[in-house]
DNA sequence: ACCTGAACACCGTTCAAGT
DNA sequence: ACCTGAACACCGTTCAAGT
């Protein structure tokens, strides 16, 4: 439509920062240098983004929310590893990125760990759990009629793989996530790749 | 043997830092800090360690190998899947079973979770998580000289193995984590085919 | 509301100088 | 070899002042 440099300040500055970590994952986003790099203050920067915690978890999840379709299992034009991954991806993206990875993992905790005993929400989380495990084997059923899952029963397979997409969903909410957006996605393969034949 | 301020400088530095994060995980480990702590000047103690990384791979080195058992990577009898089952077990027996289990995962929510942000800790947790990956780099490196491994490189394979056993350690912190002791060993065992050939 | 730039209190690292 | 403390070039955050 226009040029960069007639965008507003928000968006230029978070162009800048998404180019600053691509021509480079082991960049440091300063305060200043993005700032700079987007031509314009650091003050500025500070009011549309007040912490360098939002700054960074708002760049990430710009990074990769670039695509998200609905049931990926549905399209029978991609090949069943595509597929499944696409499927286990939209899980991943319920809990988001950054902030919001962090705070879904504090009601996470403060629900089902800390409160542990005190309160018996088990009942609650298992449900869910149990919920979970059934879309998954609801997607594993298809591949298995496609001739294109491993041998073994379809809840343990379903199990693994929700282990993994635990995994990685807890690993969003630690340091040092943005850093590792690429071996999410390798180890997403690799689990993918461990079920489909 | 002696009064702890008599202790060489080296030990004193060690000493005053490991006392700050046992004082709170979520300690903010800077040199000025440190060398006040240990009551040593900033110089000295970047005369034995030069830079702050080598610190803090140090005193968190000092912390992980009180306790190791002997390493089943070394017993040449057993079958590599089997092998490195055993060495993720030895991971995975860290965060214990149980209340155990939950009060470890506790103080990991309230250190690198919560309290993300508000204090600088992702230092500390970077570097426990290198030393995590370079461990189980190490291992899978023996299978790799046995052509045991599927290509790939290491780390990829390391941090695939790391988010299975993430994953399974916080299943063991949340409800139901009794009735899930047998999918446990499954996915555990999944996991490796997934990376052994 | 948006934006500026100085100022504050930190940080890790370097280094001339001492013993 | 060990140790000091000042100095340098950063950092994130705050804030009075402008438009």
């Amino acid at each position: 439509m226009s040029d960069p440099d007639e965008r507003d300040t928000r968006s230029k500055i978070l162009i800048a920062a998404a180019t600053m970590i691509g021509e480079g994952p082991a960049t440091r986003l300063s305060v200043r240098a993005v700032a700079a790099r987007a031509g314009v203050s650091t003050g500025s920067l500070r009011h549309f983004f007040p912490t360098q915690q939002e700054l960074l978890d708002t760049v990430v999840e710009g990074l990769q929310t670039l695509d998200l379709p609905d049931d990926p299992m549905a399209d029978p034009t991609r090949p069943p590893a595509e597929r499944l991954e696409a499927c286990l991806r939209v899980l991943l993206s319920s809990v988001g990125t950054g902030s919001t990875a962090r705070r879904n993992w504090v009601s996470l905790h403060d629900a089902y760990i800390a409160a542990a005993g005190r309160d018996d929400t088990a009942p609650t989380f298992l449900a869910m759990e149990r919920l979970a495990v059934d879309r998954v084997e609801r997607w594993l059923a298809v591949l298995r009629e496609e001739g294109a899952l491993r041998p073994g029963d379809l809840e343990g397979h379903a199990r693994f793989l929700l282990t993994v997409v635990n995994g990685l969903s807890l690993e969003r909410a630690l340091p040092g996530a943005a850093a590792r957006i690429g071996s999410e996605a390798a180890s997403l393969r690799q689990a993918v790749s461990a079920v489909v034949s």
